[in-house]
DNA sequence: GAGAGACTGTGACCGGAGTTACAGCCAAAG
DNA sequence: CTTTGGCTGTAACTCCGGTCACAGTCTCTC
Protein backbone atom coordinates (compact mmCIF):
# COMPACT_ATOMS: atom_id res chain seq x y z
CA UNK A 1 0.00 0.00 0.00
CA UNK A 2 1.41 3.01 -1.12
CA UNK A 3 -0.42 5.67 0.43
CA UNK A 4 -0.08 7.22 3.84
CA UNK A 5 -2.43 9.34 4.02
CA UNK A 6 -4.91 6.36 3.60
CA UNK A 7 -3.37 4.76 6.14
CA UNK A 8 -4.34 7.85 8.82
CA UNK A 9 -7.67 7.51 8.05
CA UNK A 10 -9.81 6.10 10.94
CA UNK A 11 -10.91 3.61 8.96
CA UNK A 12 -7.82 2.05 9.10
CA UNK A 13 -6.77 2.35 12.07
CA UNK A 14 -7.40 -0.96 13.49
CA UNK A 15 -5.98 -2.93 10.95
CA UNK A 16 -2.84 -4.57 10.62
CA UNK A 17 -0.67 -4.23 7.36
CA UNK A 18 -2.10 -7.61 5.61
CA UNK A 19 -6.08 -6.61 6.52
CA UNK A 20 -5.04 -3.03 5.19
CA UNK A 21 -3.60 -4.03 2.55
CA UNK A 22 -6.40 -6.16 1.19
CA UNK A 23 -9.17 -3.33 2.45
CA UNK A 24 -6.87 -0.91 0.18
CA UNK A 25 -7.33 -3.23 -2.70
CA UNK A 26 -11.64 -3.48 -2.21
CA UNK A 27 -11.25 0.47 -2.64
CA UNK A 28 -11.34 2.29 -6.51
CA UNK A 29 -9.57 5.57 -7.17
CA UNK A 30 -12.12 8.58 -7.76
CA UNK A 31 -11.07 12.17 -8.76
CA UNK A 32 -12.92 15.46 -9.32
CA UNK A 33 -12.24 18.62 -10.46
CA UNK A 34 -13.11 21.95 -8.86
CA UNK A 35 -16.88 22.56 -8.37
CA UNK A 36 -17.73 19.36 -9.85
CA UNK A 37 -20.37 17.08 -7.35
CA UNK A 38 -19.92 13.42 -6.34
CA UNK A 39 -23.03 12.68 -5.14
CA UNK A 40 -26.00 14.87 -3.90
CA UNK A 41 -28.43 15.10 -1.48
CA UNK A 42 -31.10 12.42 -1.75
CA UNK A 43 -29.75 10.12 -4.02
CA UNK A 44 -29.24 6.70 -3.78
CA UNK A 45 -25.56 5.72 -3.08
CA UNK A 46 -23.78 3.20 -0.17
CA UNK A 47 -20.21 4.18 -0.60
CA UNK A 48 -17.80 5.55 1.54
CA UNK A 49 -15.10 8.12 0.52
CA UNK A 50 -11.83 9.27 2.17
CA UNK A 51 -10.04 11.80 0.51
CA UNK A 52 -6.39 11.66 -0.20
CA UNK A 53 -5.65 14.92 -1.57
CA UNK A 54 -7.59 18.13 -2.17
CA UNK A 55 -10.79 19.22 -0.13
CA UNK A 56 -14.67 18.14 -0.23
CA UNK A 57 -17.64 20.09 0.97
CA UNK A 58 -20.77 18.82 2.36
CA UNK A 59 -23.51 21.04 1.80
CA UNK A 60 -27.22 20.44 1.94
CA UNK A 61 -30.03 23.05 0.45
CA UNK A 62 -32.76 24.66 1.73
CA UNK A 63 -36.55 24.08 0.17
CA UNK A 64 -35.99 27.70 -1.26
CA UNK A 65 -32.46 27.30 -3.03
CA UNK A 66 -30.13 28.33 0.02
CA UNK A 67 -27.13 26.31 0.81
CA UNK A 68 -25.40 25.53 4.05
CA UNK A 69 -21.99 23.74 4.36
CA UNK A 70 -21.91 20.99 7.55
CA UNK A 71 -18.19 20.30 6.55
CA UNK A 72 -14.87 21.10 4.89
CA UNK A 73 -13.29 17.57 4.79
CA UNK A 74 -9.21 17.42 3.81
CA UNK A 75 -6.97 14.52 3.47
CA UNK A 76 -7.32 11.28 5.81
CA UNK A 77 -11.01 12.59 6.36
CA UNK A 78 -14.03 10.21 5.58
CA UNK A 79 -17.60 11.19 4.56
CA UNK A 80 -20.77 9.09 3.27
CA UNK A 81 -20.62 6.84 5.89
CA UNK A 82 -24.06 8.33 6.84
CA UNK A 83 -26.36 5.90 4.31
CA UNK A 84 -24.48 3.24 4.67
CA UNK A 85 -24.99 2.54 8.55
CA UNK A 86 -28.45 4.38 8.58
CA UNK A 87 -29.51 3.31 5.33
CA UNK A 88 -31.13 5.88 2.67
CA UNK A 89 -30.65 8.96 0.36
CA UNK A 90 -27.39 10.53 1.28
CA UNK A 91 -28.22 13.22 3.05
CA UNK A 92 -25.80 16.16 1.65
CA UNK A 93 -24.28 17.15 -1.46
CA UNK A 94 -20.41 16.48 -1.93
CA UNK A 95 -19.15 19.26 -4.21
CA UNK A 96 -14.78 19.67 -4.97
CA UNK A 97 -13.41 22.64 -3.64
CA UNK A 98 -10.24 22.02 -5.52
CA UNK A 99 -9.26 19.20 -7.50
CA UNK A 100 -9.42 16.22 -5.20
CA UNK A 101 -8.57 12.94 -5.25
CA UNK A 102 -10.33 9.96 -3.25
CA UNK A 103 -10.75 6.48 -2.96
CA UNK A 104 -14.07 4.69 -2.51
CA UNK A 105 -15.41 1.19 -0.63
CA UNK A 106 -19.01 -0.51 -1.08
CA UNK A 107 -21.14 -1.14 1.34
CA UNK A 108 -20.77 -4.74 0.33
CA UNK A 109 -16.62 -4.44 1.00
CA UNK A 110 -17.25 -2.82 4.53
CA UNK A 111 -19.89 -4.50 6.20
CA UNK A 112 -18.15 -8.30 6.59
CA UNK A 113 -14.71 -6.09 8.20
CA UNK A 114 -17.00 -5.12 11.07
CA UNK A 115 -17.64 -8.86 11.78
CA UNK A 116 -13.87 -9.51 11.05
CA UNK A 117 -12.05 -6.55 12.81
CA UNK A 118 -14.12 -5.18 16.23
CA UNK A 119 -11.20 -2.48 16.00
CA UNK A 120 -12.21 -1.21 13.15
CA UNK A 121 -16.14 -1.44 14.29
CA UNK A 122 -14.74 0.51 17.28
CA UNK A 123 -12.70 2.89 14.99
CA UNK A 124 -15.71 3.93 13.07
CA UNK A 125 -17.99 4.38 16.54
CA UNK A 126 -15.55 6.38 17.87
CA UNK A 127 -15.18 8.43 14.39
CA UNK A 128 -18.70 8.76 14.33
CA UNK A 129 -18.98 9.60 18.41
CA UNK A 130 -16.54 12.70 17.55
CA UNK A 131 -18.31 13.81 14.94
CA UNK A 132 -21.44 14.31 16.90
CA UNK A 133 -19.85 15.90 19.63
CA UNK A 134 -18.51 18.44 17.29
CA UNK A 135 -22.18 18.76 15.10
CA UNK A 136 -23.39 19.61 18.74
CA UNK A 137 -21.04 22.47 19.14
CA UNK A 138 -21.94 24.01 15.86
CA UNK A 139 -25.52 23.42 17.50
CA UNK A 140 -24.24 25.74 20.49
CA UNK A 141 -22.12 28.32 18.40
CA UNK A 142 -25.20 29.01 16.14
CA UNK A 143 -27.96 29.64 19.16
CA UNK A 144 -24.93 31.43 21.54
CA UNK A 145 -22.14 32.99 18.94
CA UNK A 146 -22.70 35.83 16.96
CA UNK A 147 -21.61 36.09 12.95
CA UNK A 148 -18.01 37.03 13.41
CA UNK A 149 -17.59 34.55 16.53
CA UNK A 150 -18.51 31.99 14.36
CA UNK A 151 -16.46 33.42 11.31
CA UNK A 152 -13.36 33.37 14.29
CA UNK A 153 -13.97 30.04 15.13
CA UNK A 154 -14.39 28.82 11.60
CA UNK A 155 -11.20 30.25 10.72
CA UNK A 156 -9.29 28.61 13.30
CA UNK A 157 -10.66 25.29 12.87
CA UNK A 158 -9.69 25.59 8.95
CA UNK A 159 -5.99 27.16 10.60
CA UNK A 160 -5.80 23.73 12.84
CA UNK A 161 -6.40 21.33 9.57
CA UNK A 162 -4.70 23.43 6.81
CA UNK A 163 -2.52 26.44 8.79
CA UNK A 164 1.21 26.29 8.22
CA UNK A 165 3.27 28.44 9.90
CA UNK A 166 5.84 30.54 8.32
CA UNK A 167 7.80 34.35 10.04
CA UNK A 168 4.87 36.60 8.75
CA UNK A 169 1.77 34.59 10.58
CA UNK A 170 -0.28 30.82 9.97
CA UNK A 171 -1.10 30.55 6.18
CA UNK A 172 -4.05 29.30 5.90
CA UNK A 173 -4.62 28.35 2.09
CA UNK A 174 -8.92 27.38 2.43
CA UNK A 175 -9.48 27.67 -1.57
CA UNK A 176 -13.05 28.89 0.01
CA UNK A 177 -14.81 32.19 -1.42
CA UNK A 178 -16.27 34.61 1.10
CA UNK A 179 -19.21 33.17 -0.23
CA UNK A 180 -18.31 29.01 0.86
CA UNK A 181 -17.13 30.53 3.91
CA UNK A 182 -20.76 32.35 4.75
CA UNK A 183 -22.22 29.31 4.00
CA UNK A 184 -19.95 27.42 6.38
CA UNK A 185 -20.63 29.67 9.61
CA UNK A 186 -24.51 30.45 8.62
CA UNK A 187 -24.49 33.57 7.64
CA UNK A 188 -24.53 36.40 4.26
CA UNK A 189 -22.17 37.06 2.56
CA UNK A 190 -21.41 40.58 3.06
CA UNK A 191 -21.85 40.03 6.71
CA UNK A 192 -18.73 37.88 6.92
CA UNK A 193 -16.99 40.21 4.55
CA UNK A 194 -17.60 42.65 7.01
CA UNK A 195 -16.32 40.36 9.74
CA UNK A 196 -12.99 39.18 7.92
CA UNK A 197 -12.58 43.08 7.51
CA UNK A 198 -12.90 44.57 10.55
CA UNK A 199 -9.93 41.39 11.60
CA UNK A 200 -8.28 42.65 9.22
CA UNK A 201 -8.24 46.23 10.32
CA UNK A 202 -7.44 45.36 13.69
CA UNK A 203 -3.84 43.63 12.75
CA UNK A 204 -5.43 40.15 13.82
CA UNK A 205 -4.93 38.51 9.92
CA UNK A 206 -4.28 39.81 6.38
CA UNK A 207 -6.65 38.94 3.43
CA UNK A 208 -5.77 37.09 0.16
CA UNK A 209 -8.10 35.83 -2.35
CA UNK A 210 -9.31 32.31 -0.88
CA UNK A 211 -6.51 32.38 1.88
CA UNK A 212 -5.93 34.11 4.73
CA UNK A 213 -2.71 34.94 6.82
CA UNK A 214 -3.02 34.79 10.58
CA UNK A 215 -1.32 37.21 12.61
CA UNK A 216 -2.88 37.40 16.19
CA UNK A 217 -4.07 34.41 16.49
CA UNK A 218 -4.87 34.86 20.37
CA UNK A 219 -7.07 38.05 19.98
CA UNK A 220 -8.90 35.71 17.29
CA UNK A 221 -9.49 32.78 19.82
CA UNK A 222 -10.53 35.13 22.46
CA UNK A 223 -13.03 36.81 19.88
CA UNK A 224 -14.04 33.07 19.31
CA UNK A 225 -15.49 32.11 22.58
CA UNK B 1 -36.50 -9.93 31.36
CA UNK B 2 -39.41 -8.72 32.19
CA UNK B 3 -38.98 -5.13 30.37
CA UNK B 4 -40.47 -4.46 26.80
CA UNK B 5 -39.62 -0.73 27.14
CA UNK B 6 -35.75 -1.86 27.20
CA UNK B 7 -35.85 -4.94 24.54
CA UNK B 8 -36.92 -1.96 22.08
CA UNK B 9 -33.87 -0.23 22.99
CA UNK B 10 -31.46 -0.44 19.69
CA UNK B 11 -28.87 -1.49 21.95
CA UNK B 12 -30.47 -4.48 22.34
CA UNK B 13 -31.91 -5.10 18.98
CA UNK B 14 -29.44 -7.31 17.80
CA UNK B 15 -29.42 -9.69 20.56
CA UNK B 16 -31.05 -12.86 21.24
CA UNK B 17 -33.07 -13.60 24.01
CA UNK B 18 -30.12 -15.45 26.28
CA UNK B 19 -27.48 -12.59 25.16
CA UNK B 20 -30.09 -10.01 26.25
CA UNK B 21 -31.15 -11.35 29.55
CA UNK B 22 -27.19 -11.67 30.13
CA UNK B 23 -26.61 -7.94 29.33
CA UNK B 24 -30.09 -6.42 31.52
CA UNK B 25 -27.97 -8.47 34.18
CA UNK B 26 -25.11 -6.26 33.85
CA UNK B 27 -27.33 -3.04 33.75
CA UNK B 28 -28.32 -1.51 37.30
CA UNK B 29 -31.08 0.41 37.65
CA UNK B 30 -31.14 3.79 38.64
CA UNK B 31 -33.83 6.77 38.89
CA UNK B 32 -34.23 10.02 39.54
CA UNK B 33 -36.62 13.05 40.33
CA UNK B 34 -37.74 16.26 38.19
CA UNK B 35 -35.06 18.83 38.43
CA UNK B 36 -32.36 16.43 39.29
CA UNK B 37 -29.49 15.46 37.34
CA UNK B 38 -27.80 11.96 36.20
CA UNK B 39 -24.38 14.00 34.92
CA UNK B 40 -23.43 17.48 34.33
CA UNK B 41 -21.06 18.57 31.22
CA UNK B 42 -17.60 18.26 32.10
CA UNK B 43 -17.87 15.48 34.91
CA UNK B 44 -15.74 12.02 34.14
CA UNK B 45 -18.14 8.90 33.02
CA UNK B 46 -18.17 6.15 31.22
CA UNK B 47 -21.58 5.30 31.31
CA UNK B 48 -24.23 4.41 28.94
CA UNK B 49 -28.09 5.25 29.95
CA UNK B 50 -31.25 3.70 28.53
CA UNK B 51 -34.69 5.56 29.55
CA UNK B 52 -37.45 3.28 30.71
CA UNK B 53 -39.64 5.46 31.87
CA UNK B 54 -39.89 9.43 31.94
CA UNK B 55 -38.33 11.89 29.89
CA UNK B 56 -34.57 13.46 29.98
CA UNK B 57 -33.05 16.44 28.63
CA UNK B 58 -29.46 16.52 27.33
CA UNK B 59 -28.66 20.34 27.43
CA UNK B 60 -25.17 22.05 26.97
CA UNK B 61 -24.51 25.93 29.06
CA UNK B 62 -22.56 28.38 27.39
CA UNK B 63 -19.77 30.16 28.97
CA UNK B 64 -22.26 32.93 29.88
CA UNK B 65 -24.40 30.56 31.64
CA UNK B 66 -26.91 30.01 28.90
CA UNK B 67 -28.56 26.73 28.08
CA UNK B 68 -29.07 25.02 24.85
CA UNK B 69 -30.91 21.58 24.95
CA UNK B 70 -29.99 18.73 22.33
CA UNK B 71 -32.87 16.30 23.12
CA UNK B 72 -35.52 15.33 24.84
CA UNK B 73 -35.49 11.79 25.40
CA UNK B 74 -38.41 8.95 26.57
CA UNK B 75 -38.26 5.66 26.90
CA UNK B 76 -36.33 3.31 24.86
CA UNK B 77 -34.11 6.05 23.95
CA UNK B 78 -30.29 5.50 24.82
CA UNK B 79 -27.65 8.57 25.78
CA UNK B 80 -24.35 8.69 27.54
CA UNK B 81 -22.39 6.96 24.47
CA UNK B 82 -20.36 9.71 23.57
CA UNK B 83 -17.64 9.72 25.99
CA UNK B 84 -17.69 5.75 25.74
CA UNK B 85 -16.82 5.53 21.93
CA UNK B 86 -14.78 8.83 22.45
CA UNK B 87 -13.62 8.67 25.89
CA UNK B 88 -13.63 12.40 27.19
CA UNK B 89 -15.37 14.19 29.65
CA UNK B 90 -19.62 14.34 29.20
CA UNK B 91 -20.49 17.12 26.88
CA UNK B 92 -23.74 17.60 27.39
CA UNK B 93 -25.49 17.73 31.36
CA UNK B 94 -28.71 14.85 31.32
CA UNK B 95 -31.82 16.43 33.75
CA UNK B 96 -34.94 14.38 34.31
CA UNK B 97 -37.76 16.69 32.85
CA UNK B 98 -40.24 14.39 35.22
CA UNK B 99 -39.60 11.29 37.43
CA UNK B 100 -37.71 8.72 35.45
CA UNK B 101 -36.17 5.60 35.57
CA UNK B 102 -33.45 4.22 33.92
CA UNK B 103 -31.20 1.50 33.34
CA UNK B 104 -27.44 1.58 32.74
CA UNK B 105 -24.41 0.31 31.41
CA UNK B 106 -20.46 0.58 32.45
CA UNK B 107 -18.08 0.64 29.83
CA UNK B 108 -16.64 -2.29 31.04
CA UNK B 109 -19.82 -4.78 30.35
CA UNK B 110 -20.06 -2.92 26.74
CA UNK B 111 -17.13 -2.88 25.03
CA UNK B 112 -16.36 -6.98 25.30
CA UNK B 113 -20.09 -7.20 23.45
CA UNK B 114 -18.87 -5.42 20.56
CA UNK B 115 -16.77 -8.11 19.49
CA UNK B 116 -18.94 -10.98 20.56
CA UNK B 117 -22.04 -9.74 18.67
CA UNK B 118 -20.92 -7.97 15.24
CA UNK B 119 -24.79 -7.25 15.45
CA UNK B 120 -24.44 -4.73 18.74
CA UNK B 121 -21.69 -2.85 17.13
CA UNK B 122 -23.92 -2.78 13.63
CA UNK B 123 -26.78 -1.69 15.94
CA UNK B 124 -25.05 1.02 17.71
CA UNK B 125 -23.65 2.53 14.30
CA UNK B 126 -26.84 2.85 12.96
CA UNK B 127 -28.35 4.59 16.06
CA UNK B 128 -25.31 7.16 15.72
CA UNK B 129 -25.66 7.37 12.11
CA UNK B 130 -29.40 8.45 12.46
CA UNK B 131 -28.52 10.76 15.55
CA UNK B 132 -25.94 12.77 13.19
CA UNK B 133 -28.50 12.68 10.30
CA UNK B 134 -30.80 14.53 13.01
CA UNK B 135 -28.16 17.23 14.53
CA UNK B 136 -27.28 17.81 10.93
CA UNK B 137 -31.02 18.56 10.23
CA UNK B 138 -31.12 20.83 13.46
CA UNK B 139 -28.31 22.92 12.20
CA UNK B 140 -29.94 23.44 9.18
CA UNK B 141 -33.12 24.36 10.48
CA UNK B 142 -31.13 26.96 12.61
CA UNK B 143 -29.77 28.55 10.06
CA UNK B 144 -33.24 28.41 7.48
CA UNK B 145 -35.96 28.79 9.42
CA UNK B 146 -37.25 31.54 11.84
CA UNK B 147 -38.23 30.67 15.31
CA UNK B 148 -41.83 30.11 14.45
CA UNK B 149 -40.83 27.46 12.06
CA UNK B 150 -38.88 25.89 14.54
CA UNK B 151 -40.99 25.89 16.86
CA UNK B 152 -43.94 24.14 15.03
CA UNK B 153 -41.38 21.55 13.87
CA UNK B 154 -40.43 20.63 17.42
CA UNK B 155 -43.96 20.20 18.43
CA UNK B 156 -44.45 18.06 15.33
CA UNK B 157 -41.47 16.04 16.45
CA UNK B 158 -42.44 16.14 20.15
CA UNK B 159 -46.31 15.08 19.21
CA UNK B 160 -44.10 11.86 17.02
CA UNK B 161 -43.13 10.22 20.23
CA UNK B 162 -45.00 11.51 22.83
CA UNK B 163 -48.48 12.59 21.20
CA UNK B 164 -51.98 10.63 21.88
CA UNK B 165 -54.72 10.95 19.43
CA UNK B 166 -58.12 11.90 20.96
CA UNK B 167 -61.43 12.99 19.63
CA UNK B 168 -60.03 17.11 19.79
CA UNK B 169 -56.88 16.62 18.29
CA UNK B 170 -53.59 15.09 18.97
CA UNK B 171 -52.87 15.60 22.80
CA UNK B 172 -48.85 16.17 23.08
CA UNK B 173 -48.36 15.97 27.21
CA UNK B 174 -44.21 17.08 26.60
CA UNK B 175 -43.87 18.24 30.21
CA UNK B 176 -41.53 20.87 29.42
CA UNK B 177 -41.89 24.76 30.55
CA UNK B 178 -41.86 27.42 27.94
CA UNK B 179 -38.46 27.95 28.69
CA UNK B 180 -37.24 24.24 27.75
CA UNK B 181 -38.91 24.40 24.53
CA UNK B 182 -37.22 27.63 23.94
CA UNK B 183 -34.32 26.34 24.82
CA UNK B 184 -34.53 23.69 22.63
CA UNK B 185 -35.52 25.47 19.36
CA UNK B 186 -32.71 27.94 20.51
CA UNK B 187 -34.95 30.92 21.26
CA UNK B 188 -35.94 32.92 23.89
CA UNK B 189 -38.62 32.35 26.34
CA UNK B 190 -40.66 35.24 25.06
CA UNK B 191 -40.92 34.83 21.31
CA UNK B 192 -41.69 31.01 21.40
CA UNK B 193 -44.75 32.51 24.13
CA UNK B 194 -45.66 34.44 20.74
CA UNK B 195 -45.21 31.56 18.25
CA UNK B 196 -47.29 29.22 20.47
CA UNK B 197 -49.91 32.62 21.06
CA UNK B 198 -50.17 33.18 17.33
CA UNK B 199 -50.54 28.86 16.53
CA UNK B 200 -53.01 29.04 19.06
CA UNK B 201 -54.81 32.04 17.59
CA UNK B 202 -55.24 30.61 14.56
CA UNK B 203 -56.65 27.18 16.13
CA UNK B 204 -53.72 25.24 14.81
CA UNK B 205 -53.25 24.21 18.58
CA UNK B 206 -54.53 24.62 21.85
CA UNK B 207 -52.16 25.43 24.78
CA UNK B 208 -52.32 23.75 28.27
CA UNK B 209 -49.54 23.96 30.64
CA UNK B 210 -46.59 21.53 29.84
CA UNK B 211 -48.64 20.41 27.41
CA UNK B 212 -50.54 21.06 23.64
CA UNK B 213 -53.52 19.40 21.80
CA UNK B 214 -52.48 19.79 17.86
CA UNK B 215 -56.00 20.63 15.82
CA UNK B 216 -54.88 21.52 12.63
CA UNK B 217 -51.42 19.50 11.69
CA UNK B 218 -51.33 20.07 8.58
CA UNK B 219 -50.84 23.86 9.03
CA UNK B 220 -48.38 22.98 11.02
CA UNK B 221 -46.51 20.95 9.21
CA UNK B 222 -46.23 23.26 6.44
CA UNK B 223 -45.51 26.05 9.12
CA UNK B 224 -42.89 23.67 10.01
CA UNK B 225 -41.02 23.87 6.60
C1' DG C 1 -56.81 29.73 52.24
C1' DA C 2 -53.01 33.05 52.10
C1' DG C 3 -48.61 33.89 50.56
C1' DA C 4 -44.62 32.76 47.77
C1' DG C 5 -42.51 31.22 43.79
C1' DA C 6 -42.72 29.46 39.32
C1' DC C 7 -44.76 29.76 34.95
C1' DT C 8 -47.34 32.16 31.23
C1' DG C 9 -48.89 36.19 28.42
C1' DT C 10 -47.82 40.81 26.17
C1' DG C 11 -46.06 45.14 25.04
C1' DA C 12 -42.04 48.77 24.03
C1' DC C 13 -37.62 49.19 22.53
C1' DC C 14 -33.39 48.30 20.05
C1' DG C 15 -29.52 46.00 17.84
C1' DG C 16 -27.51 42.44 14.79
C1' DA C 17 -27.72 40.67 10.62
C1' DG C 18 -30.26 39.88 6.17
C1' DT C 19 -31.41 42.23 1.87
C1' DT C 20 -30.61 45.28 -1.82
C1' DA C 21 -27.71 47.88 -4.56
C1' DC C 22 -23.39 49.15 -6.51
C1' DA C 23 -18.46 49.87 -7.33
C1' DG C 24 -13.87 47.92 -7.85
C1' DC C 25 -10.90 43.87 -9.19
C1' DC C 26 -9.01 39.94 -11.01
C1' DA C 27 -8.54 35.92 -14.02
C1' DA C 28 -9.74 33.34 -17.77
C1' DA C 29 -11.48 33.43 -22.52
C1' DG C 30 -11.75 35.27 -26.88
C1' DC D 1 -5.86 43.53 -25.10
C1' DT D 2 -10.43 43.80 -24.27
C1' DT D 3 -14.44 41.63 -22.47
C1' DT D 4 -16.98 38.90 -19.45
C1' DG D 5 -18.14 36.74 -15.28
C1' DG D 6 -16.95 35.66 -10.70
C1' DC D 7 -15.30 37.44 -6.47
C1' DT D 8 -14.61 41.10 -3.00
C1' DG D 9 -15.63 45.49 -0.52
C1' DT D 10 -19.19 48.93 1.35
C1' DA D 11 -23.12 51.42 2.38
C1' DA D 12 -28.42 52.26 3.28
C1' DC D 13 -32.54 50.24 4.74
C1' DT D 14 -35.43 47.00 7.12
C1' DC D 15 -36.98 43.68 10.26
C1' DC D 16 -36.68 39.53 13.19
C1' DG D 17 -36.01 38.41 17.49
C1' DG D 18 -33.58 39.44 21.97
C1' DT D 19 -33.96 42.23 26.20
C1' DC D 20 -36.54 44.58 29.60
C1' DA D 21 -40.50 45.33 32.14
C1' DC D 22 -44.79 44.00 33.98
C1' DA D 23 -49.29 41.76 34.84
C1' DG D 24 -51.91 37.70 35.33
C1' DT D 25 -52.30 32.79 36.71
C1' DC D 26 -51.48 28.49 38.72
C1' DT D 27 -49.63 25.41 42.35
C1' DC D 28 -47.58 24.08 46.27
C1' DT D 29 -46.55 24.86 51.05
C1' DC D 30 -47.35 26.30 55.59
Amino acid sequence: MDNDVLRQAPLFSGLNDDAAASLDLSMTSVSIRRGETLFSEGDEGRELFVVTSGKVKLGRTSPDGRENLLAILGPSQMFGELSLFDPGPRSATATAVNDVELRSLSHEALLPLLGDHPDVARALLHQLAARLRRTNEVVGDLVFSDVPGRVAKALLDLASRFGRKADDGIHVNHDLTQEELAQLVGASRETVNKALADFSARGWLRLEPRSVVIMDIDRLKRRAR
